[in-house]
DNA sequence: ATTATTGTATTAGTAGCTTAATACAGTAAT
DNA sequence: ATTACTGTATTAAGCTACTAATACAATAAT
């Protein structure tokens, strides 16, 4: 997953947004040691400032653990990574169909459009 | 259609949105006359110049036609509105997928969610 | 013990978004 | 002709996000 910013948001919640997808899909392992703040804002092109505000966030999620001075781990507990990664899932689903239904999109066309998509793009 | 915004985005990017939602959906006819800057932004609470800036977006778009003094109207090209339709929910596919694929998730769970979140939504 | 690395905090400067308060020119309505 | 309404432009102020440049305390590594 890369760290592609759009103009329209701020960055440090995209940066949260992009940390929590590389968490619950498990890019970054349960349990592992996360790379510091000075490192993943050089690897993110951003202020070191800027990501310790996203990783403020995460902390205060509970996906992140913080040891003062040697760096920040994953969390372990699988329910908590289940259950974000669910509630992520949840919120695209719902702001999809909310998005189509303004578009005067019935669910039936909507469901056609994304059975259609599925089966176009690349399998798995 | 609400006029709600979320605070981490430009506001006049997204009465951009709003407005071709609108437009596109047939909120606002074909060759209506569209409310003056002045009153839409009393309805959607923001400062006047703002919505100006999305009218000009709008009207570099196409979507909107404006004679100087007599005010707004929306276009009365039907290929336009639809395939600014089509481009817009097209966009909302797209996004959706590459969302939940970032999450981890294939493309038959992806479907299966669509699906019966179409069947628990009221119908239509 | 010394050095390097960790998270964290502070101060300053820049840029963009939004609001506010006007003002102007053209036209429709009266 | 006068009035009201149209889009449009300008200037100033306030706020937030972001970057930059440091600094400090605690700990791991040497």
């Amino acid at each position: 997953m890369a760290w592609n910013f759009d103009d329209n948001r701020p960055i440090y919640s995209q940066l949260v947004e992009i940390l929590e997808t590389k968490i619950v899909s498990g890019e970054y392992q349960p349990g592992a040691k996360l790379p510091s703040v000075r490192e993943l804002a050089i690897t993110a092109a951003v202020n070191p400032n800027t990501m310790q505000r996203a990783f403020s966030e995460l902390e205060r999620e509970g996906l992140v653990n913080t040891n003062r001075t040697s760096g920040r781990t994953v969390t372990e507990d699988p329910n908590m990574l289940r259950q974000v990664r669910s509630q992520l899932a949840r919120g695209h689903v719902d702001y999809f169909f909310k998005k189509m239904k303004e578009l005067g999109y019935t669910n039936q066309e909507i469901t056609s459009l994304a059975n259609e998509a599925a089966s176009k793009e690349d399998n798995q």
